[in-house]
DNA sequence: ACTAATTTTTAGGGTTGTCTAAAAATTAAT
DNA sequence: ATTAATTTTTAGACAACCCTAAAAATTAGT
């Protein structure tokens, strides 16, 4: 019997993780397929696999379900990766479009030792430099309260604090704009018509699409 | 074709690389399988591989050389597996006899600008934990002067610089005598009969077999 | 409710890297 | 110089992970 999760397991059960945060519904075959880059066929023999280690709960034709093992698998490898990260960023200089193919790798490293002196190490860090909450050692996960900047209403201030896109096409747009985590933005006025916003931020005024104000999670100001 | 090396790839070229330093024949295929706990038959199957990919200069039953390329590759791996132990130790409060096995799966982790920046981060570090040359960019090694103390004569001071055997064992057995990189030693009396050796060190007064005195690397002390 | 479209699974196969057992080549020994 | 011992290679097989194509189940449309 192999006692040794695989790299390609670990995948898997990430990705089952994170699919299953954007819906209460079991996660479908198809949608890990996409997820991973694979093709379906694929996707259903390793979750028989899985299922077979008691990582996920499978019934054939309804998706999967995380077990709590499974959870605690997933939650492990992504606070890894986002440790990772904030190493990248913080001491290597990696921009914040840069660290996620590097940490997709460094996730993968096995060591308790390891992870929690890196943690010491960063400092407990919090969240990544995407603005993604880093789970703890115990697997206990700070919740975004997740609100969007584009549910911000006219006259209302709030601060840039996560992105939902994190690619790498995103994250040089935000770039070249100058919006980073921190920033304090202004909505000035809402187009009915696109759901475009003018924005204001460190005395400069833009106007952003809605397919970017969908993406960042922001933080209200109380009046 | 398959354009990326793999782990596995990349761990026989080490070996390799390894091997040929011990000696100048051409490495064989029973060295390998043991250096990588495999067997003889698995080797011959990669040899060929590395062989179609121009890595090493392989005849049938006269075993191989690294080719340039291969020895390349090898040393970029060396220097990444370096490096990573001076991160473990220096940053992450490892011991040396702890961090071969993490660096183990670090080495593998693919990113130029990583190793670059960890290298820099790290201050260029010239030797790992253990007293090893880091290869530099170019893959320069500076190397050992490769003085054992067990060659060392009665009377004689010098300075501990490496270990041969890193085994966690030796590391673990040095720590509890307290010798350590950059120890001065002067050798007090040697033992004819069995080559054991007689040292001071700090202060202290020890006797130590030919099996660990064959094991330490040392600089002379010109007089 | 029944057909059509979609999703998921099965069947059969390929690649990488491993193994055992047997055959071939090399090296050692008398 | 032959035989004996050792090393290396070949042959055949297996596990992990992936694929394509076809079959089965589910979901959607009218």
């Amino acid at each position: 019997m192999n006692t040794q999760i695989s790299q390609t397991e670990e995948n898997y059960l990430k990705a089952i993780f994170r699919l299953s945060l954007s819906q209460n519904k079991a996660v479908s075959t198809n949608s890990i397929a996409e997820k991973l880059n694979t093709k379906a066929s694929s996707v259903t023999d390793m979750i028989k696999k899985l299922s077979d280690k008691k990582w996920v709960d499978y019934v054939k034709y309804q998706g999967v379900f995380l077990t709590l093992a499974g959870k605690k698998i997933a939650i492990r490898i992504l606070r890894k990766h986002r440790l990772w990260e904030v190493f990248l960023v913080k001491h290597l200089d990696f921009t914040w479009d840069e660290v996620h193919e590097v940490a997709e790798q460094l996730e993968h490293v096995k060591s308790e030792k390891l992870t929690q002196q890196l943690d010491a190490y960063l400092e407990y860090p919090t969240h990544d430099p995407h603005g993604d909450p880093i789970p703890d050692e115990d697997g206990n996960i700070a919740h975004h309260k997740e609100i969007m900047l584009s549910a911000i209403s006219c006259n209302e201030k709030c601060t840039i604090m996560g992105v939902k896109d994190s690619s790498v096409a995103f994250l040089k747009y935000l770039d070249s704009s100058g919006i980073q985590l921190g920033t304090l933005v202004e909505v000035v006025k809402k187009e009915a018509f696109d759901q475009s916003m003018h924005i204001l931020f460190e005395g400069k005024k833009r106007n952003i699409s809605q397919q970017i104000s969908k993406n960042l999670f922001v933080k209200k100001h109380r009046l």
